[in-house]
RNA sequence: GGAGAGGUGGCAGAGUGGUCGAAUGUACCUGACUCGAAAUCAGGCGUAGGUAUAUGCCUACCGUGGGUUCGAAUCCCACCCUCUCCGCCA
């Protein structure tokens, strides 16, 4: 039987953004994706007390070695046994305290018909309290035991794919292809900090004075090649890769940072933004958030897929881990900024869906001109929603070596579990959807790298050509 | 910042303690009628979870969380959000 459309095509309201769907048509001039627009008659908020977890406990119910044994790759310590246990006794108790659930219900209805007729109901009325009575403490029981039960699963990083290079640690990632030659210059090679203080455009002090360690302060020609670079990449992936772009919030809510997996673990990372009484808010880490976010609690069309969605903002990040580490320079800051593609996708589509975007993301290093390589994150090494990450390193001619400029990763469902984004299959089932994120790319570490690769012996930085247009016409930024 | 109104199924909109998971309209799906369509008629049409021989049965969900009660969409408390007016502001 085909499944029903849940309205119509030109009836749909989209409650995201209502003008969405025009204004995807009107304002992209590619092949862009168009908005969400959920055809919903449930697309409302997820409230279900039950718990939702990162992996389909399906999984860990069906299949516990397996699962087990592939978690241990990541180098995720899991106890299978532990989870037995508790499950065993959630099944137990979940199915008693439903039926008492069920005779309670029965008793309230009876209790309502005697009433009705004017019948004496006390012998209801007393079973009922009873019932009650056992109720109450199953109910607290399995109330613990599901957030026992949602504790230890909660911290589950997703399964690796089975093409992902099992291994420790960034030693053990794999590389995959080289693209580009590093440049060789007949002349001492200065790192960008050199260049851009030099040049009289980059300024670490005043940074320093306005906020303090790893934040920047860029003028003049610099200031604006970063403009440029941004426009650049967004130009790019609207016009030529299909992507709608979006502006969006810089401060989320927690629980947009749930969905896409910051939150709980990594709060330590973010920046919070109390706000007296009401709920703080967090800045954003990444455009990954808002823009995948866009599709939580939303039913999509089958026909909707793939959403592809690009955004250029500010990226914030307390960088907890990270003292000592490139504490020079650009590479490593509390504000840097990003453009970030993100796509909403059929389950069987995900992985060529990643080749792409990463695609999407190395057509603007080599539009750039700059030298790169791609590495596949081995299982040790990748963040904890990704299945599958391929990273892009740049070529940085001051440090003699490629450093991540982006990060392109399928979450498959991991996400979309979180966030309940859903979409209707032919079947007229709801299925969940993969989410891909990768960067495309970062703003700050391709300034880097445009300043070390295109440094002149005049202490100079030539323009790649197709970020004149972007510049003035300007083919040079010189002292 | 001040004042007010309101949050029920895709949409509209009933429901103020008891066969309400929720009337009715509309949209949508299937079937009948038709050469076909429209109109009309009949039926269907939320999400999540549990159980499992089951197209079966059960549970939860009326913004969120708590409370009262044998029983809550309906009563009480707190919170969140939206809208309107005034002020301020890019």
């Amino acid at each position: 039987m085909p499944s029903p459309p849940c309205c119509a095509r030109s009836a749909c309201v989209c409650p995201v953004w209502p003008a969405a769907c025009r204004w995807a048509a009107n304002w992209n001039t590619s092949t862009a994706a168009p908005w969400p627009r959920p055809c919903g008659k449930d697309a409302k908020p997820s409230t279900e007390s039950q718990e939702t977890f990162m992996l389909d406990i399906q999984w860990l119910r069906n299949d516990l070695e397996r699962v087990a044994k592939r978690l241990e790759t990541r180098g995720y310590p899991f106890d299978p046994t532990r989870f037995q246990a508790l499950e065993v006794e959630r099944k137990e108790v979940q199915v008693r305290t439903q039926n008492l659930q069920s005779e309670r219900n029965q008793l309230a209805k009876l209790i309502g018909q005697c009433k009705a007729r004017g019948e004496d109901a006390t012998a209801h009325l007393d079973r009922a309290t009873g019932v009650n009575r056992q109720l109450s403490e199953l109910e607290a029981r399995l109330a613990d035991l599901q957030q026992r039960l949602e504790a230890l699963l909660l911290m589950l990083p997703n399964l690796p794919h089975e093409s992902v290079p099992v291994g420790r640690d960034e030693q053990d990632n794999v590389e995959l292809r080289r693209v580009g030659t590093p440049p060789v210059f007949d002349f001492p090679v200065r790192d960008h900090v050199d260049i851009g203080e030099t040049l009289g455009l980059l300024d670490f002090k005043a940074a320093s004075k306005l906020s303090g360690a790893r934040f920047s302060v860029l003028k003049g020609g610099l200031a604006r090649l970063h403009r440029a670079l941004a426009q650049f990449m967004l130009d790019t992936h609207t016009r030529e890769h299909g992507y709608t772009e979006a502006y969006v919030p810089y401060l989320v809510n927690a629980e947009t940072l749930r969905g896409t997996g910051q939150l709980p673990r990594f709060e330590a990372d973010l920046f919070k933004v109390p706000r007296g009484e009401q709920e703080s808010h967090y800045l954003i880490p990444t455009a990954e958030v808002p823009l995948t976010n866009l599709v939580r609690d939303e039913i999509l069309r089958e026909t909707d897929l793939p959403l592809r969605l690009t955004a250029h903002t500010p990226c914030f990040r307390s960088e907890a881990g990270a003292y000592g580490k490139d504490v020079r320079g650009l590479i490593r800051q509390h504000q840097f900024d990003k453009v970030e593609l993100v796509q909403i996708v059929h389950p069987d589509r995900s992985y060529e869906a990643l080749e792409e975007l990463t695609g999407h993301a190395e057509r603007i290093l080599q539009l750039l001109e700059l030298p790169y390589r791609v590495i596949v994150l081995c299982t040790g090494d990748m963040g904890a929603g990704s299945s599958k990450t391929y990273d892009l390193e740049v070529w940085v001619p001051a440090q003699q070596t490629y450093r991540e400029i982006s990060s392109c990763s399928n979450c498959e469902a991991y996400q979309a579990r979180r966030m309940q984004a859903r979409f209707r299959n032919e079947a007229g089932r709801t299925e969940l959807v993969h989410t891909l994120n990768g960067s495309g790319v970062a703003v700050g570490r391709a300034l880097v790298a445009i300043l070390e690769n295109y440094q002149t012996a005049s202490g100079a930085v030539r323009i790649p050509t197709v970020l004149r247009p972007y510049m003035g016409g300007e083919d040079l930024i010189g002292p």
